[in-house]
DNA sequence: CAGCACTGTGGCTTTTATAGCAACAGGCGG
DNA sequence: CCGCCTGTTGCTATAAAAGCCACAGTGCTG
């Protein structure tokens, strides 16, 4: 819902900003300017005023990445709604309770980013912040989360139609589930809170028989979550 | 340093983006519009631009809060640079080798913002964003951090000199100790990085005698998370 | 119930901030 | 040294943004 008259320079501005974020490494003003189709000028001047910001961090050789301006803003916005303080304990116990890996993940374009990761063998403390974004199409979260979305979303990122009915159908069943055959694993997600803007997955190897028990185990945990009031 | 054209649509944008998040309930448009001196339609469309991008969410009753975009645009900023995955485990055994309350802070304008808190007693797993933000006269990591920013910051946020003055004086010794009286605790702080903008703190009773100690310890593991590259 | 004081939001016009083009300095490799 | 890239700036035209006003809605009080 965009207000009558959107401020444009905020919503590049912010695109920029993401855009320098989700790079691998620290990125140039030219190159970020070609991913993103803007004009390089322009990209330079946002890339900048996000730096005096402290959202980004300029390199000596003048590069872009991720400044501490943006963990003290996510650290504002955290301790605002209280998300992490609630979901970490929960979803760490669900991984001990499944023996399954157990992410909470959201939908940016056409990516799943993952708000934490909780696996077997890996410290809880380490949940936050280790995982890199991941395509749609091969993410539970992600094919959950597009069934959500309003109509023009999946072509307006390059997300396949069939992506876009499966997340239809997904939304209709309540939960999602994706196999990897390669892999020999599969996951599921289950969403929380209505929209949903947020969901919980579960991946690794489990029978058909045992999909209801994990989905709703899962599934109580997103509503613990959700009944929090959490966005 | 300012690019020579900043673009001051996205610095107001993100100013509006801070105060709601910085609020304590979510904030109605004119109420926020009177906290920063902005024009109140001005606000309206900022803050109806950064809930359309999901930095924000809007409450049924027109009201602005952190939204699941901040959540995702602080994940994908941890994942570039993997400080949370690096910081919370050291800071966690810190906690348990000193016993003291152990945070990892920084400066925004004149208050300091946490990004974990561990403490006795408490799940490690709930140091995430279970803070808030807290007056920098009181804090130890304020105090320091106050030290390396450039003249005529306390005086264009509100900070007393006599901080400004506390604040150098800490620079050059290295590290800064606050005591609280009235709650028979104190709190000592030691940067990360050179300029540092976060800094380790820990906060408790001890004695003169375990300053060292304490101070020692905390610097190891502030000296590890800084040769990791983060910001 | 009516009135009042607040609220969030949009339309229209003016203003000014922004965008784009061209230029410059610097770095790197052949 | 030259060519090709880089990040950055100045200047001017333009279009995006800002401000004012109005309206509809909500909640409280008499």
């Amino acid at each position: 819902m965009l207000p009558a008259q959107p401020n444009q320079s905020l919503i590049d501005g912010l695109e920029v900003l993401l855009g320098a974020v989700d790079a691998a490494e620290p990125v140039g003003v030219r190159e970020l300017a070609r991913r993103l189709g803007l004009e390089t000028t322009r990209t330079q001047r946002l890339l900048g005023t996000l730096a005096h910001l402290g959202l980004l961090h300029r390199t000596d050789n003048g590069r872009y990445g991720p400044g501490t301006g943006l963990h003290v803003l996510a650290a504002a916005a955290t301790a605002a709604n209280g998300l992490l303080a609630k979901a970490l304990p929960e979803l760490d116990r669900l991984q001990r309770a499944t023996k399954m890996t157990v992410a909470l993940g959201s939908l940016w374009r056409d990516r799943v980013v993952y708000l934490a990761v909780f696996a077997k063998d890996r410290d809880p403390l380490t949940a936050v912040g280790a995982s890199r974004s991941y395509p749609i199409q091969r993410s539970s979260i992600g094919v959950l989360l597009l069934g959500w979305q309003e109509p023009g979303y999946a072509a307006a990122h390059g997300i396949a139609p069939a992506l876009e009915t499966q997340g239809a159908s997904a939304r209709r069943r309540g939960w999602s589930l994706i196999d990897q055959p390669t892999e020999q694993t599969r996951s599921l997600a289950v969403p929380i809170g209505d929209p949903p803007r947020l969901a919980i997955g579960l991946s690794g190897s489990f029978s058909d028989a045992r999909i209801a028990d994990l989905r709703d185990q899962a599934t109580a945990v997103a509503a613990r979550l959700a009944s929090q009031d959490i966005p």
